[in-house]
DNA sequence: AAGTGGTCTAGACCACGTC
DNA sequence: ACGTGGTCTAGACCACTTT
């Protein structure tokens, strides 16, 4: 009997700790500005270890509520930016999360000199990079028409891979780990050639999104998605 | 004299065992499915504790590199999932942060009964909700074009709150924390009204956001933004 | 049943940034 | 200069889940 019950036990969870200031900032007792207690104090009033209310804080820091700043101390966000999550996946896995039949098919393959907006982001390289247009399908009707260019000099393995099995998408995906990146997301009126693609009117509105991925300096590919009408990206927030 | 120099001693960060584990992923030492090392065995090697190696581990865990589950150990995962974080803030500093001067109107605002979608989300009320229409401005351009509906049940102080100081937004923002809610974008062709608002043909691309939120049970606001052409929402990855 | 990650503790040193 | 959060340690118990 060295510990006391499991009902007291759980009352020194960093989660409960995590409960319970989020109950005093949203009942106002902590107000956006202001100073909350420091952690040894607040391990004291908890009766738990200083690393535990570390643990809680953090945790709230990081989703936005608070403000922790060494030496002045940490105080409730003055304005609580909620930070929405969207998992990126590679395509095939979108489509069959939706519970769709996932295809795909090439259509235009390239070997060219890249145009000039490509190259400013590439820089010059001593190959030239590889142009890919595909179009993934979600139970064989239209989902997502993707260009892209990708950079040979820095994944010259792509050049060998055998893209009509696996999607460049995955390929890249599974083979330059590690990466950063940019991604932007914005809406577009469907060109003549991707209302075609994707079947639908010229002008119809698109969701888009880019994507540009480095691999240390280099630009490894320069990527561009235009959705398909009625598609939507959800997150819980 | 009680510690190493500073160079050894910062071989026992956690940020450098994430760093090592992330360089043995990415090197192909460890592959994708793979098992890694349990938590003792790294901290042997690294000669470091254990909590270390859990921080490492978790954080990268927490970024969709690392698949981790008790019993079953810690592998690589196979398909990195990357998040992309977007940070979702009140319109207002939105359009400070562009550089841009912000303004906003309110175009309408009625007591009315809802129509039946926004009934269905928020359930029957005793109250009849709040209706806003208000477009922001930067510049003195329009920005995005908002509608939303508050469930003045739940937040009944919203009426009596000036909401030509403040946006509605900010207001709830601040007085409405720690919420949850479910946020959608996509993209929709400017019908005839919003072109009109937001000075666009009609047809335009605009990016859509949707935002329902949640206060326990109540869906307090219901909010779709309609953002002005060339409008992007861009983030690291 | 047993092994792995999840968490807590008590104490310590350190780094950063404000004063 | 000094106070606060950031991190590390060594040891312990616990929870989950697979075997």
């Amino acid at each position: 009997m060295t510990q006391t019950g499991k009902a007291l036990r759980s009352s020194k969870t960093w989660q409960s700790l995590y409960a319970e200031v989020s109950k005093r900032i949203s009942e106002g007792l902590w107000k956006p500005g202001d100073f909350i207690p420091g952690e040894v104090e607040l391990a004291r009033e908890f009766g738990c270890a200083r690393a535990t209310v570390n643990r809680a804080l953090r945790q709230l820091a990081e989703e936005g509520y608070l403000d922790r700043r060494r030496k002045a101390g940490t105080r409730v966000a003055l304005h609580p930016v909620r930070k929405a999550t969207l998992d990126i996946s590679i395509t095939r896995l979108e489509v069959e999360q939706r519970g769709a039949a996932y295809s795909h098919a090439v259509l235009s393959r390239k070997h060219n000199k890249a145009p000039r907006h490509i190259r400013e982001i590439m820089g010059e390289t001593k190959t030239k990079p590889l142009y890919l247009a595909t179009l993934h399908q979600a139970d064989n009707a239209p989902f997502v028409y993707e260009t892209r260019w990708v950079n040979t000099e820095a994944v010259p393995d792509i050049l060998s891979a055998d893209l009509s099995q696996i999607s460049v998408n995955e390929w890249l995906v599974e083979n330059a780990l590690f990466t950063t990146g940019r991604i932007t997301f914005s809406a577009a009126n469907a060109s003549d050639v991707e209302a075609d693609i994707l079947k639908v009117k010229p002008g119809a509105a698109l969701f888009i999104v880019e994507r540009i991925t480095w691999n240390g300096l280099n630009a490894v590919t320069v990527v561009r998605l235009a959705y398909a009408p009625k598609f939507e990206m959800s997150t819980e927030i």
